[in-house]
DNA sequence: CGACTTTGACCCGCGC
DNA sequence: GCGCGGGTCAAAGTCG
């Protein structure tokens, strides 16, 4: 007799033994009969069950008996339906019935069921030799331990529904019929005492094999509660920063039209606390993260970086140029050690990059730039050009533009930095989808000394990018951890790739893909499985050929990794996918781009020049001037 | 006239 | 120490 302690709901999952050796699975059937289950259901649900329904018994054909594996799962289900059990996303079979869906309750009620998987072998074997014991009485015993437990099934309804499958040719409905059943599993029973020796040896495995992965249960529960608490930790940690107090009042020249832009954004990548302006108010994203700021040859293209010369610890600078050895050894000394400093310094360095395709010279994100220098880099015909952005004076934020040597059509944008001013929503759609990937990646680029920095990079590579991981990279010759932002690589189902509409001098402010679907979307509310990673810290090669395709639900572990911990990167892949954080950023990215966009529509028409932002908005007095062909005025 | 782009020169880190 | 390459500066030119 099995207690199980059922919710309120349907289906459970029974694990089943294998059969191996069986070449028909209606043995397996038979020996379920024995089972007996007492249901503490509620009344309503035993009203429910009361009524003529079918109890289904699904099996998933996967984990059929005579597979070479484990017991088979078997899904109870006291209801008409179909059980969407080979449908859940997680490929963990037991995880899958740990997907409890609290919104169901009562029988046959559609707004969804706890599944639950049961242990069953363990009463099942008592069951079994109860069953054995008083064979003749089997029939009336199951159905009086189905009433007892409220389960008053009528027997013409008690039918075995498999799904539908290519398993063997009992692995269709049946309908049981208990007294005859009964009378021939009697008689087989007592002609094969042999046989069921070897079922409850089998039995006996399953149990073991239950207890074990209910310890690989606890076990990811564990991690993915770890992992949670150092991403908070992560989280708080950079938001706690104290504020960097400048030594000057700030300026407050782009702060007249303040209350038309939205709340400050940041990428997230930038020394932002370097800035004056970033006083006016305390940065909720001033981060640690940025660029490797050089000191200005001259000193005077940020003169607020003159103010804190040794703004390191303060501004967040990185100890670069500007600072001897000994200066910066000093400073590793007076810091709790090397390694918080090199961890600050690659996080300063951090970077977020870009792809589209686009046949502009730049795309569009809603910032208003200018350009600064071009180069011709190595190994690429095309030139690289400089930008800074230009919505603030000492706005530290810099990208650089370069076509794809291999693929001219695509266009790389890399943002470095931290806008230290308010943004436009269409800048904001940029920041916020730069910053969560920023943030992913220094989540998983921080180095420690036990390693564990490399595992959670390549961890949260994996999970992040769960299934872009064909195009996942990581370059450890990438002088910066760069996270990428890919759209030229088309998510799943979507026929080809995204091109990311583009700044165009005769239509400006537009930020939008258009979708198969032949709506717009937001170009950078992408999935996050167009991210990559490049952190030069991710050290292990994530090859294109190492990994699959669309397999957002089984990513591969970290290499390395066990792969008994497949599916824990499977549970942390979802639960930080579904990270409120991130999904915050993306809506925002998502909601203001739509919002530039029904403004663009107004706009762009009678203005192909001026404001950064389509709605409203405030231009610094910068974001008057002309919009050639560099500037990304929208 | 102001802001922008262009472009050669310069600075600096890094590898050899 | 030297050369290379990335990044930046700033003068000159362009444009509205």
């Amino acid at each position: 007799m099995s207690d199980l302690g059922l919710p309120a709901s349907s289906p459970f999952f029974i694990r089943a033994p294998s059969y191996r050796g069986e070449t028909s699975d209606s043995s397996l059937f038979r020996s379920l009969r024995h089972v007996s289950f007492s249901l503490p259901l509620p009344s309503a649900t035993k009203a429910s069950l009361s009524s003529p329904r079918r109890l289904s018994i699904c099996m998933d054909k996967g984990h059929l008996g005579g597979g070479g594996g484990g017991g088979g799962l078997l899904a109870l289900d006291a209801s008409p339906r179909q059980l969407g059990f080979l449908n859940l996303l997680s490929p963990a079979p037991f995880h899958r019935s740990m997907e409890a869906d609290d919104g169901g309750g009562g029988g046959g009620g559609g707004r969804g069921r706890r599944s639950i998987e049961v242990d069953f072998f363990s009463d099942e074997k008592k069951n079994m030799k109860k069953s054995r014991a008083s064979a003749g009485a089997d029939a009336e015993d199951h159905k009086d331990q189905a009433s007892a437990a409220g389960l008053a099934i009528k027997k013409e309804d008690l039918t075995i529904n498999l799904l539908p499958g290519n398993n063997t040719r009992s692995d269709r409905s049946m309908v049981v019929d208990d007294d005859g059943a009964s009378r021939a599993d009697q008689d087989r029973n007592g002609r094969n005492t042999g046989e069921l020796a070897v079922i409850q040896a089998e039995l006996s495995r399953m149990n073991e094999e239950n207890q074990r992965l209910r310890g690989m249960l606890t076990q990811v529960n564990n991690s993915y509660h770890a992992l949670q608490m150092h991403l908070v930790a992560l989280m708080q940690q950079r938001t706690q920063m104290p504020p960097v107090q400048p030594q000057q009042p700030p300026t407050h020249e782009d702060g007249k039209n303040e209350s038309a832009i939205v709340p400050r954004q940041f990428l997230g990548l930038g020394p932002s606390g370097a800035s004056a302006d970033v006083a006016e108010e305390p940065s909720n994203s001033s981060t640690e993260v940025g660029s490797p700021r050089r000191s200005s040859s001259n000193g005077n293209e940020d003169p607020e970086r003159g103010e804190n010369p040794d703004g390191p610890s303060t501004a967040g600078w990185l100890p670069g140029r500007g600072m001897s050895q000994q200066q910066q050894q000093q400073l590793g000394a007076a810091a709790k050690g090397h390694d918080q400093q090199a961890q600050e310094a690659t996080m300063r360095k951090a970077r977020v990059s870009v792809r589209a395709r686009s046949e502009a010279p730049i795309i569009a994100d809603g910032c208003q730039w200018r350009k600064y220098g071009q180069k011709m880099a190595k190994g690429n015909p095309c030139p690289r050009a400089y930008y800074r952005c230009t919505m603030a004076t000492g706005c530290p934020v810099r990208k650089q533009v370069q076509r794809c040597a291999e693929d001219r059509t695509i266009l790389i944008t890399t943002y470095e930095g931290t806008h230290n001013h308010p943004l436009p929503p269409a800048a904001m759609a940029m920041a916020s989808t730069t910053s969560a990937a920023a943030s992913m990646l220094l989540s998983g680029s921080m180095p420690s000394a036990d390693g564990a920095g490399l595992m959670s990079s390549n961890f949260l590579a994996r999970t992040v990018l769960p299934c872009s991981s064909s195009m996942a990279t990581i370059s450890a010759s990438a002088p910066f951890p760069t996270v990428t932002l890919d759209l030229t690589h088309a998510p799943p189902g979507a026929p080809n790739a995204m091109p990311l509409n583009v700044a165009r001098p005769h239509a400006p402010g537009q930020f939008h893909v258009p979708m198969p679907g032949g709506g717009m979307a937001p170009a950078f509310a992408m999935p996050p499985h167009m991210l990559y990673n490049q952190s030069k810290f991710s050290g292990l090669q994530m090859s294109s050929d190492s990994v699959d395709a669309g397999q957002f639900a089984q990513p591969r572990p970290p290499m390395g990794l066990p792969g008994q911990l497949s599916d824990t990167v499977s549970a942390a892949a979802a639960a930080i996918t579904a990270d409120p954080n991130f999904t915050v950023a993306l809506a925002a990215a998502i909601s203001s781009i739509m919002a530039g966009q029904h403004a663009a529509g107004n706009s762009n028409a009678n203005n192909s020049n001026n404001n950064t932002s389509n709605n409203n908005v405030t231009t610094t007095s910068n974001n008057t001037t002309s919009n050639n062909t560099n500037s990304e005025t929208q």
